[in-house]
DNA sequence: TGTACACGCGTTTTT
DNA sequence: CGCGTGTACA
């Protein structure tokens, strides 16, 4: 369709935006790349193509699927779409994560996936236990073996779409094959319990699509239009899978990829940067927009920034550029320990509230570690400075709430092993470590689910009658509570598989307004209360199981707990049903099939497993964000604080000698700066406790990567109490290319004799320079006792 | 079965 | 240093 310069200017949907912005906009057929630097305005972007395609290219709403990088930001696009179309259509488009989406998928095509729809999902605990399992299983031990670097293992070649087959025939060292060994057994573990990690719900669906054309060819006509944001930390299965989906013919491609390269942090997790390097390699037909004009960042700002992502070698060439005020230059303060690190931090964040009117809500303080959030905790919390975190321990993972949690699980997905034994004796309740033991060898023999022992534990040889009394109560509450929530088996044989046939229904992909919808799924097969009106609700079901279980007596009685603070969190886990029940009702209150309790639960429980983290960060006005650098993409505060540029901090000690990862770290500060509109201060300690130990730090060396015109530095360690500081160690010691000792530069050793600088790392006496001579070789010296002289 | 203590271990980042 | 796991005991 032609536009003129007239038609745009006119139409609301464009008046506002520049050239690039529109042609993204308003880019219709075929494949388009949104090369959006940092602050450029590409949520605006994509939300505003949403609406264009809607209304005014009147494509229906159902077509299009938007996929975002968390399911906050999913929350957030529909959002802001609903303020563009009606909200009606904004509930048609299907907005989700990778992960979510395949869910879906996997319930709605669970027949052709070769899935029970009500299958469970493990997160990072599920799969340690089920790694350690078939450790024990292999008899391999765990000590050779991490399970957190098995998983990695295993991650890393799901990410890849290797399966256990093909990973066994790759191996080819002693620990690959035994990791593939491990991988193998892994899975049969997974199988068992019906249940699929992260990686595999990306998987599952790949082989789903790959397996049946006419689940393809359904999904190919019913996401017509397919929109991915932080394309850059795609990893190779969700590649696969947005291709499958968008190669429908040659005329479609209706893919549209928005990212940056500058700002791909996740390639640790299986992340392919060349997913988005080589977008115009795998559609040669693509329109590229490019984005650089930044709008959210100070002139300082931003020219810190990008002269810091300047320093990356593998990097497309971009400049962003501003037309924002200059502000103030970006503050680097050195500090003598974490300890006042932190209370500067507190200090100017009051500062800022006074001075210059910043609420609370819109300052941030980001750094590399979780374990680095403690002691600016303290200091905020000293200074009666209100804050949020990112939780390094996550709400879900604590230990009351897994237990509730697994009691759910194992209420929705009997088979799943893990979540089953980890309810059988908790609270206790007279089924010891050998009577769980029994137990899985009878279910290993006979070929059953534990779950299916339960129900007959009278063939377990070797029980007396109090472990069988035990285990008959436990299967008695169980069977109560599956009865309850409509997923009783009923009279269907309980012998052959009965978990295996029990009707969960799937948490429907597709909204009332979709024609595609699929047909509804027979469920809850005879369950008396399949009737609405006589079940319970989800918050009832949930406090029922708390109480019947035990595990709400456990908690009060915890003498280890004091504070009640265990009861309290189960309290909370009633109220995030609740708040779940009243959300979903909302969203279904059209589908009356979708209002059954045992619905409910397998969305609640699938929700729980995808829920990340910074989801849970409420943007309220009132208190400071504390988070992590990587939390932090796709965020954006009037003042941001970065704490602990070190090196081995920041960068990472993991990433020395793998210049790769040193450009990803990079980027990862490059992202953090970025994220600050006004206000930026990085700070650095000259020495922090670590593991109780107390070490003189290095400064990282992308401060020395930074441009001084924009850069003020502060030295506030001098006049702190502690251990005398290093007479050398001087303000700006780290900035300054004090004596001609720089990069390139020519020096003369007494020993060694003529050389070429090569690198310079730290600073002050703990300063490191690395140094190729003529006649001796590269040699890595300690710049104050080198006695170096230019040359 | 529950409690108490010692030891040892680990710490990147997350859907 | 702080947590969780594992072991020894009551």
């Amino acid at each position: 369709m032609a536009l003129t310069a007239a038609d745009m200017a006119n139409d609301p949907l464009l008046a506002d935006l520049t050239e690039p912005q529109r042609q993204a906009v308003t880019h219709v057929q075929g494949p388009l790349l949104v090369l959006a630097g940092a602050g450029s305005g590409k949520t605006r972007v994509i939300t505003r193509r949403i609406a264009w395609l809607v209304l005014r290219v009147g494509l229906a709403p159902w077509n299009i699927l938007a996929i975002t990088f968390t399911n906050k930001a999913a929350g957030e696009m529909r959002e802001r779409v609903a303020r563009l179309v009606s909200e009606r259509q904004a509930r048609a488009i299907t907005i989700c994560t990778f992960h979510s989406l395949c869910a879906r998928l996997l319930r709605q095509y669970a027949r052709q996936a070769g899935l029970p729809e009500n299958y469970s999902i493990y997160d990072t605990g599920d799969q340690e236990r089920a790694v350690k399992r078939a450790l024990e299983r292999l008899q391999i031990s765990g000590t050779n073996f991490p399970p957190s670097r098995v998983l990695a293992a295993i991650s890393n070649a799901k990410n890849d779409l290797v399966g256990p087959e093909e990973f066994a025939r790759q191996a080819h060292d002693f620990s690959d094959r035994h990791i593939a060994r491990i991988y193998h057994q892994y899975q049969e573990q997974l199988q068992k319990s019906q249940a699929l990690d992260f990686d595999d719900l990306l998987m599952r669906t790949v082989a789903l699509m790959r397996q049946h054309a006419e689940v393809l060819q359904e999904l190919r006509e019913r996401f017509q239009y397919i929109l991915i944001d932080e394309y850059q930390d795609t990893n190779h299965a969700q590649f696969i899978l947005a291709n499958a989906l968008a190669s429908g013919s040659a005329q479609q491609q209706n893919i549209c990829a928005t990212g940056d390269p500058d700002q791909s942090i996740y390639g640790w997790r299986g992340a392919n940067i060349q997913n988005i390097l080589e977008f115009e390699q795998h559609y040669p037909r693509t329109a590229v927009v490019r984005l650089e004009q930044n709008y959210r960042s100070t002139k300082h700002i931003l020219a810190v920034a990008d002269h810091l992502i300047q320093f990356n070698q593998q990097r497309k060439h971009k400049r962003l550029w501003t037309e924002n005020e200059a502000g103030r230059p970006v503050q680097v303060a050195v500090c003598f320990n974490e300890q006042q690190e932190a209370g500067w931090v507190a200090h100017e964040i009051r500062r800022h509230r006074a001075q210059d009117q910043i609420a609370y809500g819109d300052m941030a303080v980001f750094y590399r570690l979780n374990s680095l959030s403690r002691v600016v905790e303290d200091a905020l919390r000293n200074a009666g400075i209100p804050y949020q975190i990112a939780r390094g321990t996550a709400f879900y993972e604590r230990k009351e709430i897994k237990d509730a949690v697994a009691y759910l699980r194992a209420i929705a997905n009997p088979a799943d092993e893990v979540n089953l034994l980890r309810i059988l004796n908790t609270p206790a309740r007279g089924i010891s470590e050998a009577t769980a033991k029994g137990l899985q060898a009878q279910a290993v023999a006979r070929n059953q689910t534990v779950y299916e022992i339960l129900q007959k534990p009278q063939h377990v040889p070797g029980l007396n009658t109090r472990a069988l009394n035990a285990i008959r109560a436990f299967a008695t509450l169980l069977e109560k509570w599956r009865f309850v929530a409509g997923l009783w088996e009923g009279a269907r044989g309980l012998g052959q598989g009965a978990s295996r046939q029990a009707a969960s229904a799937p948490a429907s992909l597709s909204t009332e307004s979709s024609p595609l919808a699929p047909s509804p799924l027979p469920h809850s097969g005879g369950a008396p209360s399949s009737d609405l009106e006589h079940q319970p609700s989800l918050r009832g079901f949930v406090e029922q199981v708390l109480r019947e279980s035990g595990l709400h007596a456990l908690y009060k009685a915890d003498k280890a707990d004091p504070d009640q603070e265990r009861l309290a969190n189960l309290g909370e886990l009633v109220s995030s049903a609740q708040q779940f029940e009243t959300d979903y009702e909302k969203l279904h209150a059209q589908d009356r099939p979708a209002l059954t309790l045992a619905r409910k639960l397998a969305a609640y429980l699938e929700q729980i497993s995808l829920v990340s983290d910074q989801d849970a960060l409420n943007s309220t006005q009132g208190s400071v964000t504390l988070m992590t650098l990587h939390a932090a993409k796709g965020l954006e505060f009037p003042v941001v604080f970065i704490v602990g540029l070190e090196d081995g901090l920041l960068p990472h000690s993991r990433c020395r000698d793998h210049p790769d990862q040193m450009e990803e770290e990079r980027r990862l500060c490059f992202v953090g700066i970025t994220r600050a509109k006004r206000f930026l201060s990085l700070s650095r300690v000259k020495f922090r406790t670590v593991f109780g130990k107390t070490t003189p730090t290095i400064p990282s060396p992308f401060l020395r990567e930074l441009p001084q015109a924009s850069v003020a530095v502060t030295d506030l360690s001098a006049g702190s109490a502690g251990p005398a500081l290093d007479e050398g160690d001087e303000v700006q010691a780290f900035l300054d290319d004090e004596e001609g000792m720089v990069p390139g530069a020519r020096v003369r050793h007494a020993m060694f004799g003529l050389g070429r600088i090569l690198k310079i790392s730290g600073s002050g006496p703990h300063a490191r320079v690395l140094i190729r001579f003529e006649t001796y070789g590269t040699k890595t010296l300690v710049l104050e006792h080198a006695h170096l002289e230019p040359a």
